[in-house]
This record gives C-alpha cells, structure tokens and sequence, in this order.
DNA sequence: ACCTGAACACCGTTCAAGT
DNA sequence: ACCTGAACACCGTTCAAGT
C-alpha cells in the first residue's frame, strides 16, 4: 500500500540496520563466536564494508545491539514458559529457570556475548542495560510468587531470587564449557530438563541435613 | 655453575616459552581481554612476530597454555585458602570458595579465558583439561570433609560438590558482569568476603520455609 | 633447534566522493 | 541520508633463509 515500495529505495535494503542485525545472528548461530567479523557479515549482507558505520559507531556498538536482542528473546522465552507451566508457584518458577538453561545451550554464541567478556553492563548502552534488568524481573516475580505461596522462605526476595539466578547461571555456564560431570556434550534436551529440575530442587532443600 | 650461562644462547632468550607466557599474563593483566593480539605480545618480548610459532603451534594454543596456567594458580590458591581457615570443615569450605570468588574479580581476563568462549572443555589439550579436573577435585575434598562432620547431607558426594560450585562460579559470574544488586563494579574484597559467605550459608540452608 | 624478514590474506575504521 | 571505493594501520600465519 505504501507508495514505491519496490521503488529505487538508495541501493540494497530499506533497513540495513535490521538486515545486519538478523544476518550476525545467523552467522553466530552457524559459526559460533568465531566469526565475529564486520567485513564477512557486511559481505554475507550484499553490502560494502564501510556501510554498517552507517548504522553503528562500531563494532562493539553491534555486538552490544545483538546482546540486548539475546536479552529480549530471552526475556520472551522465560514468560512463556511461566505461563505454559501449571499454576504451581514453584512449578512456574522451575519451568522458567529450565527454560533458562536451554536458552543457553541452545543459543551458546549469543549467551557468551551477552555475559560474556569484558564490559560490565553498568558501562553498556541503556537499551541493553534494561533488556537485562528485565530478564532480571521475571526472575523476581516468579520466587514473590513461590514466597505467597510459603513454597520460599519469607525474607527479602530480591537476595533469594539472585540466589536462585546464580544457581542457574552458574548451571548453564559449566553446561557450555563442557564442565558438568556426567553430561554429554553438547547437553541433549533431556538432560537439561532433568539437570535444571535437580539444581532447583536442591536450591530449595539446601546442602545441609534434613532434621 | 652450569657453563655458558651468559653466553651466545641463540638470539634473546634461553626459555622464550616462558617469557612469552609471562609477558602474556601480564598484558591480560594490564589491558584486559582485548589485547589479545600475537604481534603485540611479541613485539614486548622483543622478538619477531614469527617467533612464537617455533613454540606454539597457533594463538589457540597460547591461549591454552595461559588458562592451564590459570587453573593451577587457582588451584593453588584453593589450597592455601583451606589450609589457613579454621578446622571447622564448612569454615574451610566456605574460606576456599571465598577464595574462588576472589580469584575471578582479581584476575577477570585470565578467568574468563579459562572458562571462556567456546571451546568446550572437552576438546583442549590434556594438560588444561587436568588442571581443570584438579580445581574441581578440591572443591570434592572440601564437601567430603564436611559430609563426614555431618554438616552436609549424606547423599552422592559428587553431586552435592557440584551445586557448591555451581552457586559460587555463578556468583563470579555475575559480579564479573556487573549483574549483582547492590555490588559495586568492579566489587570491593570486603563485598566479595560478604556475598561468598552469604552464598554458602544460603546454598546450606536453602530457600524453603524452616521448620 | 630457534629465530628473522618478507610476504599473503585478512581485519576494523576513516573519509572523500557519489546518488 | 545512506552507501561505495580506496586507503591506513593493523592482524594471524607461512616460509625461505640465516645462525
């Protein structure tokens, strides 16, 4: 409906910005963090290499944009899976935290980028300073939730929920570097399920001995 | 007393191997992950940029070398840790992983590279994967003790070490990404002495209701 | 055996110039 | 406003040649 749409638009794409973005994405998934050059997605993308400084100061300034998309999906991933699971507080809470788990070994690349080395998120862009503050939230609901329900101990949530964070970053991340004893590598489905389910559990039990 | 000490060795260096690690340690330390540049190193060492080759098959391999040294200093350090606490085995367990925690704010690039991008563990050179066998094998010994003074539950030793880990490599993690609430960036030792120690008392305890 | 110097195919980034 | 082409200062790696 909108008027020259296959019109002469300046050389290649409307959105090159958009174009770049979906095209890093795919050569991250495809080739890992290795191929993290500018020139081969400007080439990938049919375009010269001086165009992406058009849409970006830099290359940091891209992958931080690709870091705050992975935040996003994963944001949208984790209240999905909230949703999907039974009404049970910690139920929910567990769905959730195993959908963190496969987001990381599903997405490896994309996870390392947005943990990953280096710049601490104070000194990122604000965009993605909030995308992963939300990721943080739908943490923070879900163990409120658990704690109404007297499924978590009362006390200040914001600690327990990073508590139960960590327990499950610190999971994914021995998961990537192939450091979980017993797991195959890379992790089937199967074993991320069951893996998530067993580390929640036992960050509600606790080490110590019952009694 | 070994003859020829000062005299005609090659070109600078009797051990360049060495030299090169430790000037690679040392701009890790100063600059960060991002210098990770070959010729740069080689340029401090005053050497050609082709001369690393003659010990390294390729920068992965440097790159290696440089987190297996990680890993033994971090063992090391684990050691030392338990050995100065008090005789109380959870004490002991708890100073070492403060111990853990500490050594990843204080040598963030080299911690990164050792559990870092991509590489899975499994496929690095042997040495590196034995160093990183002995760290986790210390951890192992620290529960152990504490399940003989039945501080932690009796169950697969295994299994419970690895949640310690875990909690304490997510709570690096974080504080490395600038992800804890509340933490300063980068976090100070009295902050990181405090999160450890409340970690631990919180992955004995757990998150369910007492009683 | 260990290193140099020169070369090759790449980078990220800048900038004048084109449309 | 958005992109190209050429240029600059870098990379990692190879290889003949030197000692």
């Amino acid at each position: 409906m909108r008027p020259r749409r296959a019109g002469p638009h300046p050389y290649h794409h409307g959105d090159l910005r958009r174009a770049l973005l979906r095209e890093a994405g795919r050569l991250l998934r495809e080739e890992g963090l290795a191929a993290r050059s500018l020139r081969e997605l400007a080439r990938r993308t049919g375009v010269s290499a001086a165009a992406p400084y058009a849409h970006f100061p830099d290359k940091a300034a891209l992958v931080a944009a690709l870091a705050e998309q992975g935040f996003r999906q994963l944001v949208t991933a984790l209240r999905r899976a909230f949703r999907a699971a039974s009404r049970d507080p910690l139920r929910r809470l567990t769905a959730m935290t195993t959908e963190y788990v496969r987001f990381a070994v599903e997405h490896p690349a994309v996870f390392q980028i947005m943990f990953g080395p280096e710049r601490p998120v104070i000194d990122a862009p604000p965009e993605l300073h909030e995308a992963a503050h939300d990721a943080s939230g739908v943490m923070l609901a879900a163990v409120l939730d658990c704690q109404h329900a007297r499924q978590v101990e009362a006390g200040d949530p914001l600690q327990l929920a990073v508590f139960g964070w960590v327990v499950i970053h610190g999971l994914a991340l021995l998961l990537l570097a192939g450091m979980m004893p017993g797991a195959s590598q890379p992790p089937t489905r199967a074993e991320v399920t069951r893996l998530a389910q067993a580390f929640m559990q036992r960050a509600v039990s606790g080490l110590a001995p019952r009694g």
